[in-house]
DNA sequence: TCTACACCTTCCAGTTACTGGAAGGTCAAG
DNA sequence: CTTGACCTTCCAGTAACTGGAAGGTGTAGA
């Protein structure tokens, strides 16, 4: 197939497949006599594997390392279940952090609204509320 | 005072003060006859104002216009106030996305966890369940 | 045969908010 | 006269793409 069928495959545009092998993600596949890049089912389940774990937000980096694994005949399994509890330590301070950052918007909007709207630079905005509220 | 102490008073590294300039954030200070950068108090309140606009992760774009609109003396607090809800929005969003991650990326361990670590390509493997588990 | 059209190629640039580093000018102290 | 801290500009890199230009290829229809 070329690239087309494997991006309607996988949902991934053709574009990011490139981009993809440009980086080693994928690797430089097979060529047809006029240039045009050709896959088979290997690189579907390749590529999946890919979208999967981006869907879990790893990073190229960690996913071509991974990959890279697997090439070795080596199974990245520990490394991919030791990822997955780093990323999900991550992910929950991110969350945390989220959260504070929500009910500090909330809370300025609040008070932002008893305002008048209309005063440049004296103390009744919000805006003066942005610049002091560390203190 | 000069750049760094301009630095030091807000917290942010020199290199920011000058890309915020690079990108119409701050306007062109004054200079010394050497050429070093020269600022007051008035650039000590609105670097601290931009601050408080990123610490809530509002774009430098949208902070460009809110400080546009100060200089033109128009009052941007209304502005302000319907990004801050906007903002919000995107926040908890977010918070509800990365909440799922989170339950994806403990429900996968827990589930590889118990696989064998050394399978290269067979089907008893974390691996396999994250190519597979959007099935 | 010509041409329209879909498909493919490569390469360059832009996105966000910085950060690092190189190469060099300035100024005061020792 | 040199050392060191401070300042300057400019270039490049970060993450993961995306858009667009410029051009080759292959096929179907007029």
């Amino acid at each position: 197939m070329r690239i087309n069928e494997l991006a309607e495959l996988t949902g991934l545009p053709g574009k990011t497949i490139r981009y993809y092998e440009s980086i080693g993600v994928l690797p430089q596949p097979k060529r047809l006599a006029n240039g045009y890049r050709v896959y088979d089912d290997s690189d579907v389940d390749r590529l999946k594997f890919v979208i999967g774990l981006r869907r879990l937000d790893f990073s190229l980096d960690d996913i071509t390392e991974i990959l890279a694994m697997r090439d070795r005949r080596e199974a990245p399994c520990r490394v991919v279940l030791n990822l997955l509890s780093v990323k999900a330590e991550e992910v929950s301070q991110r969350i945390k952090d989220l959260m504070i950052l929500e009910t500090e918007l909330h809370e300025l909007h609040a008070i932002g609204i008893t305002y008048p709207t209309d005063d440049v630079d004296g103390k009744n905005c919000v805006c003066h509320l942005v610049i002091h509220r560390t203190e």
